[in-house]
RNA sequence: CGGGGCGUGGCUCAGUUUGGCUAGAGCGCUUGAAUGGGGUUCAAGAGGUCGACAGUUCAAAUCUGUCCGCCCCGACCA
């Protein structure tokens, strides 16, 4: 793909109305604008990130047998006034009336619309256990929308709901959704920690959140510097409960949280099935929700340094940027050209910069954007016949010949 | 919603305190020339309802009032 087509729009300076380094990043590498406070269009290089992400995530989700299915954004007031949560989401709902009266809200989250389906559609124990999920936008009339995409009044989410039979059944389906989040987290390039929230009463509610550490983030978490148990902040407690050790305040930005719902929706809304004695009871359920977008930002407070942003492999827009340093010579472009050709031949997603720019202005917007590898043709490659490949997150540079530069683009990568 | 800050070409800002000719700079953009391995240089251009409305005044970017928008701090969340 090239540049010039792709739709870039790279900034030299910090807009103002930043201030986060992923905010600031986002911006600035040409991933996103905002168009009011909260709401964000997602650029063709945000946008290739994004798919990245949920790549990943339906591969874990499919993995652990969930199936993905798309709930509707628009919903009737009424079904949320059965569970009461009208009034405890409140103003953060969006409302309003169309134009045959009827009350309709912008759906913030999904318990509701997923248990009236599963109400409908489940009523014996044969069908269960059932684990569903989608990626979808939610709305959210934040008080404070901040920092970019971290907190958005319009933003994406994977949300997922398990729906069992019995407790043990629950808790088979959450210790796997457990698992899986990890493994989301790390292929996102994400340090994670991992805090519990347990009531401790027995057949309470349980849920685990997880937090990506980042000094712009707003939730506190606290890590004990011996056996790194994590959990939520509180100010009373700053020994660690299992080693009496002292506990570390860090920042996190909240980027999954998996909670075990119990009967709460299912009673509330009737969604029984009939078990093996023909005994009518309600659903078991779980959800689990992982902020897609805000995933985005977290990434990138993970994955920076001065000059821009470090994507991880798996969740790069693009996995090799090549830069043809004069594109006014047909040489130099013709083995630039020829090199995007033949790597994209291979699988990768190459993006070349087609622009006429001078190198440094190439060089500067190259370390911006954040593409781990970068492949250099200048005038040097045709004299002597070589590739320089740079590595952004570690500045390394290799001088090869063409092929072998090529199959260490594949090792850089497959690594 | 409470507290604080800001609003001047696409971006970053100066000018507002103390009202005064046709409102400025850098970057970006257009054209031409040179250049071509870390945001190069020179020349010539285009681009502005100074957030909006109302008011004070001979005169408002500048003073007053109302409103709108954006950012930051607090309660909330993925």
């Amino acid at each position: 793909m090239f540049w010039s087509k792709v739709f870039i729009p790279t900034l030299k300076e910090t807009p103002k109305e930043a201030e986060s380094v992923s905010h600031q990043l986002l911006l600035r590498a040409g991933f996103m604008r905002m168009l009011m406070a909260g709401v964000y269009t997602y650029l063709p290089l945000g946008l290739r990130v994004l798919e990245k992400i949920q790549g990943i995530i339906r591969q874990e989700m499919n993995a652990i047998g969930a199936s993905q299915l798309l709930l509707p954004a628009l919903h009737p007031l009424e079904l949320w006034q059965k569970t009461g949560r009208d009034k405890d989401i409140g103003e953060v709902m969006f409302k309003f009336i169309d134009r045959r009266g009827r009350n309709v809200v912008l759906g913030p989250t999904h318990e509701e619309i997923i248990t009236s389906l599963v109400k409908d559609q489940i009523s014996s124990y044969r069908q269960l256990p059932l684990v569903l999920y989608q990626i979808q936008t939610k709305f959210r009339d934040e008080i404070r929308p901040r920092n970019g995409l971290i907190r958005a009044c319009e933003f994406i989410m994977k949300d997922a709901y398990s729906f069992d039979q019995d407790k043990e059944g629950l808790d088979k389906n959450y210790q796997l959704m457990y698992e899986a989040y990890k493994r989301i987290f790390k292929r996102c390039g994400l340090t994670v920690l991992i805090t519990e929230a347990d009531s401790g009463i027995m057949g309470g509610k349980e849920s685990h959140e997880f937090m990506a550490p980042a000094t712009q983030g707003e939730d506190l978490v606290l890590l004990c510097k011996k056996c790194s148990q994590a959990k939520a902040f509180d100010a009373d407690s700053l020994l660690c409960s299992k080693c009496n050790f002292q506990m570390d305040k860090i920042n996190t930005i909240e980027v999954g949280h998996i909670f075990k719902l119990g009967i709460k929706y299912s009673q509330a809304l009737g969604a029984n099935f009939s078990n093996a004695l023909g005994e009518l009871k309600p659903i078991i359920m779980g959800c689990y929700g992982i902020g897609v977008s805000r995933l985005v930002s977290a990434i990138i407070e993970q994955n920076n340094d001065a000059q821009g942003i470090i994507w991880p492999k798996e969740v790069a827009p693009y996995q090799i940027l090549v830069l043809p340093l004069d594109v006014t010579n047909s040489q130099i472009m013709q083995e630039a050209i020829a090199l995007h050709d033949q790597l994209a031949s291979l699988g990768f997603q190459v993006l070349l910069d087609d622009r006429d720019e001078r190198a440094g202005v190439k060089f500067k917007d190259a370390d911006l954007l954040g593409i781990p590898i970068q492949v250099v043709i200048g005038r040097n490659s045709l004299v002597e016949q070589t590739i320089e490949i740079k590595v952004r997150l570690t500045q390394e540079k290799i001088i090869k010949p063409r092929q072998e530069a090529v199959e260490q683009i594949g090792k850089l990568i497959h690594i």
